[in-house]
DNA sequence: CCTAAAACTAAACGATTGTTTAGAAATAAT
DNA sequence: ATTATTTCTAAACAATCGTTTAGTTTTAGG
């Protein structure tokens, strides 16, 4: 006994994570995410309840998106050398034009400070923490090496993946390939 | 025949410019700037002539801020391990309590669009061309490479760089030091 | 001392921010 | 067909943004 939504909140808040991935969170309007997805005010608020809401789901949604490319990385048999082919993957998996948009969640870390919206900043740490785990198990494969070299290697592989993020979005490509080549030299 | 200025302009840019390097451009109102730099809107109107202005002002000063550190890497005869300790005395100009503030221009660029304000891209272009050649010149040092491994190095150290500005925001002393450890292996 | 120019205070500007609301349109069950 | 419930349109909300302006205070030269 009711009037039938006329969208798909699926399909709507992959439209604002787009926004939300090119324009940052305080880059991207309430304006700019009623153009893009198709519907206005009234229904974003009654389906995600504030700006924030849309930019949770939104990060929800890139992980979906990311997961295609962490699944491949997860079930990797070739140690190392996945992870470096996982960041290739992931510079493609960010280019838009010339450039790249970055990742969605770096770009996020990037922008927010340190009183931001607990939700995002959990959302963040999470994401963060399970990319790390997955290195460090596959650092482990080979059984060569000690907890703490194991720790290490992860940090460093996830503060460069990090760097890498933000790098897609003002270096050349070429400019990339030498920075991942040299990550992974000896490694 | 007229009043004097009750400031001096080059020690609110300082209190400017460090607001910007905690808060970002978008992060940091003019009511900040206000409170901050202790005059009003007319003053900083008139002084610095808008936002824009007062942030340009803002980039220079921090300029010759790093300048000091940028100054020891440009005559360190210690080839690479020198940049190497750039790397690590960059971590303490940038840290303010637990975590770091970052490096302002590299803060800025994460924070900008492809449409972003001219002046300021091209105070950001400056800066890391600048230090790309104080990189190059220094790995060039020993004569044992060619020109294409000097560039290629050199965008790795920089990009690497860059991540580390930004990491500095978010991970420990521990994780950075495993990071920077990482990046010099075999360099 | 008077006057003119610059620096100050404080209020207001229009535009845009995220959010809310009043009323019209649509739908499913009675 | 009527009614109850939800979605939609469209306008308005208060707050804040960067910027401007009118009017007052201070200062130095004639």
């Amino acid at each position: 006994m009711a009037r039938k939504k006329a969208y798909r909140e699926d399909l709507v808040i992959e439209k604002a994570m787009n926004l939300f991935w090119r324009n940052g969170y305080e880059g991207t309007s309430m304006q700019m995410l009623e153009k893009e997805m198709g519907i206005n005010k009234f229904s974003i608020y009654s389906s995600f309840g504030s700006k924030n809401g849309v930019f949770l789901e939104s990060i929800a949604c890139y992980k979906k998106k990311l997961y295609t490319l962490v699944n491949e990385l997860k079930v990797t048999q070739k140690g190392v050398a996945g992870i470096k082919e996982y960041f290739y993957n992931f510079i493609a998996f960010t280019r838009e034009t010339e450039y790249g948009k970055g990742c969605l969640v770096t770009n996020t870390a990037n922008e927010i400070g340190p009183d931001a919206d607990q939700g995002i900043k959990d959302a963040l740490a999470s994401f963060t923490g399970e990319i790390k785990n997955i290195f460090a198990s596959i650092i482990a494969q080979d059984g060569t090496k000690t907890p703490q070299e194991i720790a290490a290697q992860a940090d460093y592989l996830l503060i460069a993946m990090f760097g890498l993020s933000s790098a897609t979005r003002m270096f050349t490509q070429e400019q990339l390939s030498h920075y991942i080549e040299n990550i992974f030299k000896n490694q």
